[in-house]
Formats: C-alpha cells, sequence, structure tokens
DNA sequence: ACAAAAGTGTTCGGGATACACCCATGC
DNA sequence: GCATGGGTGTATCCCGAACACTTTTGT
C-alpha cells in the first residue's frame, strides 16, 4: 500500500561522453500547462527510502543498479497545488489536492550503459540536456538546481565522477567528465598535474588502440584513496 | 491534525562561550533504556517543513526564533522500532508501531539566549556537552552525527557561526567558536590575519572595557560579505 | 603529409602553516 | 609588579593558474 504523504524524487545525469543531461519523463497530456516532470512516486508503506528511489526510477524509466544519494526533503504544502499540475493529478492522483512531502535523491551514470524503458504513469521517458532545462511539473525546477549543486560539491571532493568512466580511461575522457559537469573548462597540463599529484588514479601499462592519433595512456581509479 | 508518517528532529548546538552543546530532552521514565532523544515531533497537517520545526522546537523547549536548517531525512522502516524505545511510544503514541519518516534540522545558539522550558512530553530540556553524546532514543545518534557533520561544512564556509557572537566581539571570541565547533585549535596569529584578509568582519573604534587585561579591539560581521 | 589528440615544464602569486615576544590593563 | 589575555611579522611550502610546442598514430 502507498504512503500517501510521502514520495521520492529522482534527478538522474546522464553523461554520453561530452554534455550532461537529465532524465525526464513525460506526463500523459491532460491538458497540463507543463508535461516534464522528474521521476518520481508514492513511498510504499514498509519501503526504505533509498529502496523506494531505486524502484520507482526502475518503474517510470527502466534504470535500475544506480547509486542514488539523498539530497534534500521538499515539504511546501502548496508544492502540489500550483494548478498547472492540476489536470494531471486529478488523473492519477486519488486526491489531487492532497499534500505530498518528496524526498529528492540524484544519480549519475553513463547514458550508453541503460536503455530507457518509460511505463507506469510516464508517457516518455529522455534524457534532455543539463544545461537547458525546461520548465518542469510541480517543484521539479527547485529540486533540479538542488540535485546539481549537491553533485558539483561531491564531485570537487571527488565522490562521485568514475561512474562515467570505464574501468581503463584516459586523462582526457575524465576532464572531460568534470568540465560537462562543472560547466567549465581547465588546462589540460594542470587537469592532469592535479589528478597524478592527488592520487585519483593509477597508471597502467596499456594504451589506446585503434585510434587516429597518439593512442592516450590509460588509468584506472585509484581504490586506495576511494572516499567516504 | 498531526501527519502520523512524518515527523522532525532538531539538532541545536549551543556555545557558551567555551564548549559546544546540543540540546536534549528528557522523556518521562516509562522504563525505556534510554530516555534522552532530541527534540522531535510529528508534523502538521498543513504545516510547512521549516515552520514545522520551529513549532516543535518551541513546544518542547521553549527555544523559538532560531534559524533552522535541514540536514536530512531518515526514514528506515525500523528506525522507531528498536525494542528499547517501545515502553515509550507506547505511552506517548496512538500508533506505537507505526512507521515514522523523519526530517532533521539544525541550528545554532547561544545558550545564554535562551532560557530552556520543558513542555509538552518532554520531562525535561537541557544542554549536554556535543563532545560526549550519550546513547540516544530511535536513531537519534546518526541524526546528531549528521547535523554536525553539516554544521562544520557550513561553518568552514563561513555561513553559520556569527549566531554565537555578540554584535559586537573580539577575535579571539571569533576564533573560540571556531575551535568549539570544530573542535580544534588555531594559531592566533594565522586565525587573524584570515579573518582580516576574507573580510569576514569590520573592526570597530572601540574597545573592550572593565577586563583585567590589555583590553580587545571590537569587530563586527562584514555584511557585504554575507554568504547565500 | 596531414589531421587529430596526447603529452609535457616552468613561472608566478596567494594562501596556509609554523613560530615567539612585547603590550595594556586591573588588581 | 604581576597575572591575564591582546596583539603583531616573517619565512617557507604548496597549490592553483597561466601558458605553447612536440609526439605519435591512422589515413
Amino acid at each position: 500500500m502507498q504512503n500517501p504523504n510521502v514520495s521520492v524524487d529522482c534527478v538522474v545525469f546522464g553523461f554520453d561522453g561530452q554534455k550532461l543531461n537529465v532524465l525526464l519523463i513525460e506526463q500523459e497530456d491532460f491538458g497540463q500547462a507543463c508535461r516534464f516532470a522528474l521521476p518520481g512516486d508514492h513511498l510504499e508503506e514498509e519501503e526504505d527510502l533509498d529502496q523506494s528511489a531505486a524502484r520507482v526510477l526502475r518503474e517510470l524509466t527502466g534504470l535500475s543498479g544506480l547509486y542514488l544519494q539523498q539530497c534534500g526533503t521538499f515539504g511546501d504544502p502548496s508544492r502540489v497545488k500550483d494548478p498547472k499540475d492540476l489536470p494531471w493529478l486529478t488523473h492519477v492522483r486519488k486526491d489531487p489536492t492532497a499534500r505530498v512531502i518528496t524526498i529528492a535523491y540524484y544519480a549519475l551514470v553513463k547514458m550508453t550503459d541503460f536503455n530507457l524503458l518509460a511505463s507506469s504513469f510516464a508517457a516518455r521517458a529522455f534524457w534532455h540536456d543539463a544545461n537547458e532545462i525546461p520548465r518542469l511539473a510541480f517543484d521539479h525546477n527547485m529540486i533540479f538546481d538542488q540535485a546539481l549543486s549537491t553533485l558539483r560539491r561531491e564531485l570537487s571532493e571527488l565522490r562521485v565522477g568514475f561512474e562515467l568512466l570505464p574501468n581503463k580511461f584516459t586523462l582526457s575522457q575524465m576532464q572531460a567528465v568534470h568540465e560537462a559537469i562543472l560547466n567549465s573548462n581547465f588546462d589540460k597540463r594542470n587537469f592532469r598535474k592535479k589528478a597524478l599529484n592527488d592520487q585519483w588514479v593509477v597508471a597502467l601499462d596499456e594504451k589506446q588502440t585503434g585510434v587516429v592519433h597518439k593512442p592516450a595512456r590509460l588509468y584506472t581509479r585509484n581504490l586506495e584513496r576511494a572516499q567516504n
């Protein structure tokens, strides 16, 4: 049975090797002004919060196996009472005007590792450029902003980011990840110096093959130095 | 009417000029193993989360006017099901075994600014040394730990701390605040250099009076440079 | 040979750290 | 005059930022 008062919402950041994206769903068209939303749904009665986020995400978008991390709770009594969201709520919720407190989660994944599969009340699930988020349902734009700041803070402490890289990667690939998430550019030499100096990574005795340029040295994550 | 599923818990850090303390309540004795807890209670139906934290804290301990900030949500389905907590729950809750999700808040105050006044189900409200927290009810030790890390992170970005100082203060007082919260010691010269260099504070044309040593220069917060 | 990305070193400025002595006041 | 905390300066190190050219491969 569902807990009518509490939901979870997931901000899943996806990286395609170039740019940072966010996973959105499209609601069925019931005439509401704004049909894009973060994947989210009610908590089940005896479900842990983290598990609930994982389940909801799987049900709506087909994604599973992500590392979801909490990044805030949103409970303004009017957060689901904007008239723009009423048509949808009326069709989907038993009690459309009931208050819902939502616990926000974020995760970071390689887009190519997952196939999107919309189901439940999601008419569609898709990746959207994280730097140009459209108007979203409810207070989901606020939630997105908070998730992005949390992600950036955690990246700079290097607690996230390796999810986006293969097991063996080049430093340029790693730099691309940092640049996409922080939406900025770094000097190649300085970035490499820092990565090596701080022992984020370990050099392997291997190089890229089949590239049309000088093959890059491969590195792997330094697990000795894993944070947390 | 209360929302039976959701509560708020408050970690109020108090500073007495020397050491960091936390506000605890003592539950009435119903034979439970552990009677100390953080002040917390259920959310009201149409109450905003932040307001709820403020209300609950006021009702249980008499404190009001604090700046409470969210620092995590705890929802393990078994978090209120430890047998140690059952005797108390049985006396105080309608449904003692019901799941409760709690949203944690923290605040930072000068202990001398407030008078503790226990009421509602708090038999007593008191300050306790933050460096020697006893076993608390429910998962309140976890909540405390998370609040303390959040507090420390925010202090180092100087987003909290001035609450603990009078309007006009000496740099030594400010240093004592930082040392108490971070539980460490700083070099006086380096601390002063940083405070002045980073323009955390503004020097006043005033000195302490009535002290039995060289009177210290007074400073005030540099509001131009307020974060957030 | 050319296109494309890899790889590499030095300089500079600023901030963090370590460290020890004299000063003004009340009693 | 003495106890108490206030107040000050310098040297060193490390980190972050800026900056341009050569190397290796595939085609």
